[in-house]
Formats: C-alpha cells, sequence, structure tokens
DNA sequence: CAATAAGGTATTTTT
DNA sequence: TACCTTATTG
C-alpha cells in the first residue's frame, strides 16, 4: 500500500460491493489491480486460488504476474489465476468439454483458419466475397448470437447470408473437432447458461474477479463477467472509456454504463493524478477528448512538472516527414546523448512505416517494428502447429489439408477433391476417410499408395504421442517430413530458410519449455492448445533490451509509454480516417490520437504531410482537425519557430563535445 | 505443378 | 504506386 494516492487506495480497498475503476491514461491501474489482489490475499479476504485476474493480451498478463508475484511470497501466490478471457474459457471449456459436445482433445482454429473454412463454403454457396460475411458473423458471435437468433433476424441480403454460412461454418468446425477463438468465449457462456452446476463450480472456485481495459470488452465476455461473478458482484473492473479504440472489433464501451445499471450497488474511483507525462501534454490531451461525450468527466493531472511544448512539424511530402523525424531523433542522440529505445515512432495504418524504416535503416539507426505477421501468423509455424494438431486431434480437417500436400507428397487436388467427396458422403473426416478400402477403390494405385504412406506415417505418429516426451515427437515431424531440405528448396535465399528453420525449432523449444512447466500441459493436446494462444514476445528476450527505436500503430502503443513520442501522418482522412468520420467514428479516431498523446512522457512531436500519393495519384492533404482541437498555447509550430544565433552555437556546442564523448567511448 | 501475367485493392486486429 | 491474390498457360 506503500506509495499509492488515496483514490488508488480506495480501490484497493474497496470490497462489498462492485467496483468500477476509471483509470485515466499513466494513472497506475496495474499498480491498483496487483496492489489489491496482494492485500486481499494478504488480509485474508480470498486466498489466491480464489482469485482471477483476466486481461487482453498475454503481455499484460505477464506483465500483471510478475508485478504482482512481487508483492507476495510463493506460497502466498500460489493458484492465483491471472490469463486472458480466451485461456480462462480455454481452461473452462476443457474442463467441460464433453457436455459442450467435443472430444477434449479439440483444436483451435486461428483467425486465418477461420477465415480459409469459411470462404471455402462461401465459395461452395457461389459466393465471392466472404470478407463482409466473416465481419457479420464474428459480430454476432461476440455478441452472442446463435445461429438460431441470427437466421431469424437477419434483414440485409448480406445477413441473410451470413446466417446461412454461420449455420454451415458451425457444423462443420464442429464437425472438426474444433472451435475458434469467439467459441472461446462463447462456449463458457453457454455453458454457464445451460449448466447451473458448471456455474456454480467456476463461481465456487473464483470468488473474486479483477478485469483490466474493461472498456475493450465486448457483450459476450460481459455475459461471461456478469455470470461468473453472479449477484455477489464480487469484482473490480478496471478501464478507461477515452482509451476505447476496438469498437470496430466487437468492443462495447458502454459496458461500463451498463455496469451501473446491473450493479446499482456500483462504486466509481477516478484515478486522474498521471504519472508518466508533463502537464502541458495531458492538458492537450485534455482539451482533445473534452470534444467527445462523457459518461464520466475525468480530468488528468500530473506534477512531473509543465514541461515542453508539443511541437508541429509540418512538411513538405511523407519523404520530408520521415527524414526530419529521423533527423531529429538523430539530433537528439548527439545533443542529449538521448538513447534510441526512449523514442516511438506511432502511426494510424501500418502502411506509414515502409520510409520510415528505409530512412531508419540507411540511418543505421536500429529499430524494432512491432505489428506486422506474428510468430503464428508465419507459414512454417503454421505447418508444423498443423502437424501436431493433426496427431492430437486427427478429424482435425483443416490441419489435414494445410499439411497433405507440404511438404509435397504428390498427392494433388483431384485426389483431394475425390477425398473431400467421399468423407462428405460418409460423414467422416479426412483422415478417416483416407484410410478406408471404399476410398482407395475410386482414385488411382500410385494415389492410393501415397496416401497410404501418409496415413500409416501419421498413425505412427498418433500412437507415439499417447507415451513419448511431446518434445521428441514434434522433433520427429520435423526431420522424417525433410522440412529443412523443404525450406531450401522452397526459399528464395538460404538466409531465408535459415530464418525459417529457426522459427521452427523455437517451436520444439517452447513445447519443452511447455511441457516442463506442467500444469495441466502434459498432452500433445494441451500444449498445442496453449500455444495457439499465448504469444511468443518473450521467446528473445535480448531483442527487447535492444536499443531500438519502436515503430507500431496507434493501436499497438496503447499501454506502452516513450520518453520522446513522434506521431506523424497527422492529416484529414489518416487520422482522422477518411473510412471514419461519421459522427460516431470520429470519436475513436479521436481517442486514437488522444491514445497516441498520452504515450508521450517529455517530449511530444506531431507531423504531417501537405501531399501525399494516395494510390499512386499526388494530392494535396489538409491537416487533421484534431490540431484546430490541441489548445494552441501549448504547441510550437516548427515552420514558425526562429532560431537565434546564440541557440544554434549552444546546439552545435553540446553537439561536438557529444560527438567526441560518444567516440572516446 | 510451377511460373508468370493480370487484376483488384489498399484502417486499426489484443486472441 | 505497390502489394497480394487469382487465373492462365506451358
Amino acid at each position: 500500500m506503500q506509495g499509492l494516492n488515496p483514490e488508488q487506495q480506495a480501490a484497493v480497498t474497496h470490497l462489498g460491493s462492485p467496483l468500477l475503476v476509471l483509470a485515466g491514461a499513466g494513472s497506475g491501474k496495474t499498480r491498483v489491480i496487483t496492489q489489491k489482489i496482494a492485500w486481499m490475499i494478504r488480509k485474508g479476504v480470498h486466498s489466491a486460488d480464489q482469485i482471477a485476474a483476466i486481461t487482453f493480451t498475454n503481455k499484460a498478463a505477464r506483465e500483471m504476474r510478475e508485478r504482482a508475484s512481487q508483492l507476495l511470497t510463493k506460497e502466498e501466490a500460489k493458484g492465483l489465476t491471472v490469463s486472458t478471457f480466451h485461456t480462462l474459457g480455454l481452461n473452462i471449456i476443457k474442463r467441460e468439454a464433453k457436455r459442450l459436445g467435443y472430444k477434449n482433445n479439440f483444436s483451435i482454429l486461428d483467425a486465418q483458419d477461420s477465415a480459409a473454412i469459411l470462404k471455402e463454403l462461401a465459395h461452395k454457396e457461389d459466393v465471392e466475397e466472404a470478407e463482409n460475411l466473416r465481419w457479420i458473423i464474428s459480430r454476432w458471435k461476440n455478441d452472442f448470437i446463435s445461429v438460431e437468433q441470427a437466421t431469424l433476424q437477419a434483414n440485409t441480403t448480406d445477413e441473410k447470408l451470413a446466417a446461412i454460412l454461420y449455420e454451415k461454418y458451425q457444423r462443420q468446425i464442429k464437425a472438426y473437432n474444433a472451435v475458434d477463438f469467439d467459441d472461446l468465449i462463447v462456449l463458457p457462456v453457454r455453458l454457464f447458461e445451460q449448466h447451473p452446476d458448471a456455474l456454480q463450480f467456476w463461481q465456487n472456485k473464483l470468488r473474486y474477479l479483477l478485469i483490466d481495459e474493461y472498456q475493450d470488452t465486448n457483450a459476450c465476455q460481459y455475459r461471461f463477467i456478469r455470470l461468473l461473478s453472479g449477484i455477489r458482484g464480487a469484482l473490480t473492473a478496471v478501464g478507461d472509456d477515452d482509451q476505447s479504440i476496438y469498437a470496430w472489433r466487437g468492443a462495447r464501451p458502454e459496458n461500463i454504463a451498463q455496469l451501473q445499471k446491473d450493479y446499482p450497488m456500483l462504486k466509481v474511483v477516478k484515478l486522474e493524478q498521471n504519472y508518466r507525462s508533463t502537464a502541458r501534454i495531458l492538458q492537450s490531451a485534455n482539451k482533445l477528448i473534452g470534444n467527445n461525450p462523457h459518461l464520466f468527466e475525468k480530468n488528468l493531472w500530473s506534477t512531473l512538472g509543465e514541461g515542453d511544448p508539443i511541437r508541429i512539424m509540418p512538411c513538405r511530402n511523407p519523404e520530408h516527414e520521415a527524414e526530419k523525424v529521423v533527423s531529429e531523433i538523430l539530433k537528439a542522440r548527439f545533443r542529449d546523448r538521448a538513447a534510441f529505445k526512449d523514442f516511438a515512432i506511432l502511426y494510424r495504418g501500418n502502411h506509414q512505416s515502409r520510409l520510415f524504416e528505409k530512412l531508419l535503416r540507411e540511418n543505421n539507426i536500429t529499430y524494432k517494428i512491432s505489428g506486422g505477421t506474428s510468430f503464428f501468423e508465419r507459414a512454417e509455424v503454421k505447418d508444423i502447429l498443423a502437424y501436431l494438431r493433426l496427431i492430437a486431434n486427427p478429424d482435425d480437417d483443416a490441419a489435414f489439408l494445410r499439411i497433405i500436400n507440404t511438404p509435397k507428397r504428390e498427392i494433388g487436388t483431384s485426389t483431394l477433391e475425390k477425398l473431400g467427396e467421399y468423407a462428405h458422403e460418409r460423414h467422416t473426416s479426412l483422415f478417416n476417410a483416407a484410410q478406408e478400402l471404399g476410398f482407395a477403390q475410386r482414385i488411382s494405385a500410385k494415389a492410393t499408395q501415397r496416401i497410404e504412406t501418409f496415413c500409416f506415417w501419421l498413425h505412427e505418429l498418433i500412437r507415439a504421442a499417447d507415451s513419448a516426451d511431446p518434445t521428441k515427437i514434434v522433433q520427429q515431424v520435423i526431420t522424417d517430413i525433410g522440412y529443412d531440405d523443404w525450406m531450401k528448396n522452397t526459399c528464395n535465399t538460404p538466409k531465408q530458410a535459415e530464418a525459417r528453420m529457426k522459427n521452427v525449432w523455437e517451436i520444439v523449444d517452447w513445447v519443452r519449455k511447455l511441457h516442463d512447466d506442467g500444469a495441466g500441459k502434459e498432452t500433445l493436446s494441451d500444449i498445442i492448445a496453449h500455444m495457439s494462444l499465448v504469444d511468443m514476445l518473450e521467446r528473445n528476450s535480448e531483442e527487447k533490451e535492444q536499443d531500438a527505436v519502436s515503430l507500431m500503430t496507434l493501436h499497438g502503443a496503447k499501454g506502452l509509454e516513450f520518453p520522446s513520442v513522434f506521431l506523424i501522418g497527422m492529416e484529414e482522412e489518416l487520422l482522422p480516417h477518411a473510412n471514419s468520420v461519421d459522427e460516431h467514428s470520429i470519436q475513436e479516431e479521436r481517442r486514437l490520437a488522444y491514445v497516441g498523446i498520452t504515450r508521450a512522457q517529455k517530449n511530444l512531436t506531431i507531423s504531417y504531410a501537405k501531399t501525399r500519393s494516395r494510390y499512386g495519384e499526388a494530392s494535396i492533404v489538409e491537416p487533421s482537425r484534431f490540431l484546430d482541437e490541441l489548445p494552441p498555447e501549448h504547441l510550437e509550430w516548427e515552420d514558425k519557430k526562429v532560431i537565434t544565433p546564440e541557440q544554434r552555437q549552444e546546439t552545435a556546442r553540446a553537439y561536438v563535445s557529444n560527438l567526441q564523448a560518444l567516440l572516446g567511448d
């Protein structure tokens, strides 16, 4: 409890009714959550195994677990649940898989898998565009709308089509004995609603819930929380409506208001003291977000001093913008001996990073770029995981299709089409169908031979997986399929092949690590399930320590902070984005800008280009309307700044002496 | 089956 | 403009 301000203390010690903590940016929300966990355990209110802290990201979960365990002895922290919604959901489903109609070796389909399945199904229905249908279906699932309800309420042609596909999709993946990411929340809710004893079991086990980033919960997650916390409402929800930037993905910031309706006893605590930024940055952020309607008024303040004004950097074009930002970083490096890791370049869309990457490379500035394809989206990782998934769950047709001809086994599309037909007729999985005599009769002797070899091999592995160490199984898969050679043959450069194989061996390491961890991760199936939900951030911790400039989208920057932030591309059509200018969306765009501004601790530079080529055509663009919403007295326009000869000389002096010092090091 | 050409399409994406 | 996906062809 040391070092907590009065509001934080109130949040930590409040019990007896549900608590909503409105935690402004940089107000110490993680601190409140971890301290509250520790406090409850120390006071004997609940033991660690009765408390669950729920986050959205693995990263947040990791950080929270670390910080909570620092406050407690190992013994006290034993059994504490700190996990993402999805991991908690998985654990609940695992325990009750049978009742939900799944075998306990069920697979988890990632976003790409479900997209591929849906696309295939859409194709059969003679539908070309499956992408928006996927959105509709996912939104339904996030809203806990069943197939039946969706079918009834579908109005537009798109919705009616989506409802048909929704039904087919669910039937399909059920046949695969697979669930998708959305199901990891949907199924526990369904379980709780249909089986009171299951609900009671979990309510009894998890007596107190702490929810992080509460504004990002969707309707289904809200239902989940409400069921689990029960009428007791033993929960603390921590969130910030001003940082709700995922509405487009189904998040319901209005869940904050809903909490008050559902729990009249709700206690609300506001955290307004910011421990991150200087006053001018905060006042600017406050002014900007003040243009959004608010349920609860909030005014961030800090004692970190007034600080420097926010620099506004108008640029001729994007190239000019990148040059200026990079030269500013270099200048600060030499003049103030700043570390590269103190800088972040934030943008609205991923494509904006390209120019900056190029320039940073040219200037030998180390940088790290987050976003883009994650470890799990890499083809080589997906391949190996598909093999493992198939071994654990031979009904997983998605996995079967992915790897049946990777590496090439000379099993072509026509063979697979016939296999698909046959499996459909016999109502069985592809792998099962492949082994049936009836199928063998339909294809050539050569094809039969190839299929047989594959099935025989896989059977051996399935058998081995029963008893052998999972790590061994993975290694065997990789060597048996000759993945190394396949990589060498299919990659453009040997270097690329090497990099990919490195990823492959990381999977092995990781399986070993999860297996050694124990705790319900004994079987291959358990391990794979966890693997598809956990990220790989910790895999190269040395990379994390690197002194590198951070490049990321505004979405990716939430929760982070940097001494110096460059918010680039502050233009109409970009931020706010051209597709998000209606009454409602513009508010989320404003929150996005707010998130960007509040990442900065000391220095904030906002840049925009006056011309930008859009889709190949050069066009003049307008500065963002959000610039007009910032307090002019805290802004310093680069193009209007007058530098005196004395200042210039001073800068040069500092520059030279630091350069000498750097070279001397 | 692989290489090539043409075409279509460009926000954000915690799991 | 630059990318990725799809269709075609040998």
